[in-house]
RNA sequence: CGCGGGGUGGAGCAGUCAGGCAGCUCGCGAGGCUCAUAACCUCGAGGUCGGUGGUUCAAAUCCACCCCCCGCAA
């Protein structure tokens, strides 16, 4: 059970394995992008690829599913980023359970957006977890965990991919591990909790009072989606890549101090940020140094004012 | 039929409302200048103004249809 592109490198590798995949669960089409057009999930395009049967349940609390998935007879489910809540009834049903891949080292990261919430945290190690599937969300017991560093580059986009790929390799292991008997659940410790709820939107709009490493985390949590953003002259204007660093004298937060080719530096709260690739409201994605040539976008321009 | 912005030399933009010489910041080429800078100065090349049709003496500009890119909302 998944839905989005995270989960695909997960299906591929159950696919991989010489049990059989008896069935795919995942959300709904719902229509998307600019016109109104029903979008298939990304694991509903691979599994049709695949020829796999694929459920899309509405309501995953209802009688109908749960037959509907019991007569896949499935041994075991596996589960990651489908975007649901799991009821007991669910949980149950396969006789060797539901095991989840969590994008995060439990229990720290709990919740729908473990890998953003990771980098604006400032961690510098994250992971993946695959867990016994409790009602409780992202709180049962641990099989196996694989970490990653993460770099001053990596934004959640990279991330994904690269926890993603840990996952699939991690849940062949833990597969294996619990066929084997040398894996064994531990419960999660009860210190260090954190939950990471879904990110929105306007979470990524830029208070340029904060400090500037905040806002260089803040940029990269929120790439490629839904994007970090401030405003110009009224616009909206998207941060697609900045980092922090540079002097900004002793201009007041938001103010541009210097728009090169090299890019656009903007006072913070405390330290330069430098905006090195950006997109206005309508246009497409430019480089700073394009964005300047286009613009005018002179020095003490503020940013940020709504 | 969800709302909206856009397509103009290689890049990014102005010009469109009110039809009348193809403009700006860069890049590129040649020359000059400087201890030096995202250097600076001079000269130059480079355009079917997204496409098709229409209106007009005259269309980047007005009208119709089409193609493509993007922001918001879901």
């Amino acid at each position: 059970m998944g839905t989005p592109a995270f989960a695909c490198p997960i299906l591929e590798a159950l696919m991989a394995r010489s049990d059989p995949v008896v069935g795919v669960v995942c959300q709904p089409d719902r229509p998307q992008g600019r016109g109104l057009t029903v979008a298939a999930p990304p694991v509903k395009q691979l599994a049709l690829a695949h020829g796999l049967p694929v459920l899309q349940p509405t309501k995953v609390r209802v009688p109908e599913f749960a037959d509907a998935l019991r007569a896949l007879a499935p041994d075991l489910i596996v589960v990651a980023a489908y975007g649901r809540i799991l009821p007991r009834t669910i949980l149950d049903l396969p006789p060797h359970g539901c095991i989840n891949v969590h994008a995060s080292l439990l229990p720290r990261h709990r919740g729908a957006a473990p890998i953003a919430h990771a980098i604006l945290a400032g961690d510098a190690v994250t992971g993946v977890t695959i867990m016994a599937m409790a009602e409780e969300m992202d709180a049962g017991d641990m099989l196996l965990t694989r970490e990653t560093p993460i770099g001053p580059d990596d934004t959640t986009g990279s991330l994904t991919t690269r926890l993603s790929a840990l996952g699939a390799e991690a849940i062949g292991a833990a597969i294996d591990g619990l066929h084997a008997g040398t894996i064994h659940p531990v419960p999660q410790p009860p210190d260090g909790i954190t939950f990471s709820p879904p990110i929105e939107r306007e979470q990524g709009r830029i208070d340029w009072r904060r400090p500037a490493g905040e806002l260089d985390r803040l940029v990269r949590a929120f790439t490629p989606a839904p994007t970090a953003s401030t405003t110009l002259l009224g616009k909206v204007v998207k941060v697609h890549r900045a980092v922090a660093g540079g002097d900004p004298g002793r201009a007041a937060p938001g103010t541009v101090v210097e728009a090169s080719p090299s890019g656009i530096l903007v006072a913070t709260g405390a330290g330069a940020l430098r905006i090195l690739e950006l997109q206005l409201e309508g246009k497409r994605r430019l480089d700073a140094g394009a964005f300047v040539a286009g613009q005018r976008l002179a020095p003490g321009t503020c940013l940020g004012d709504a």
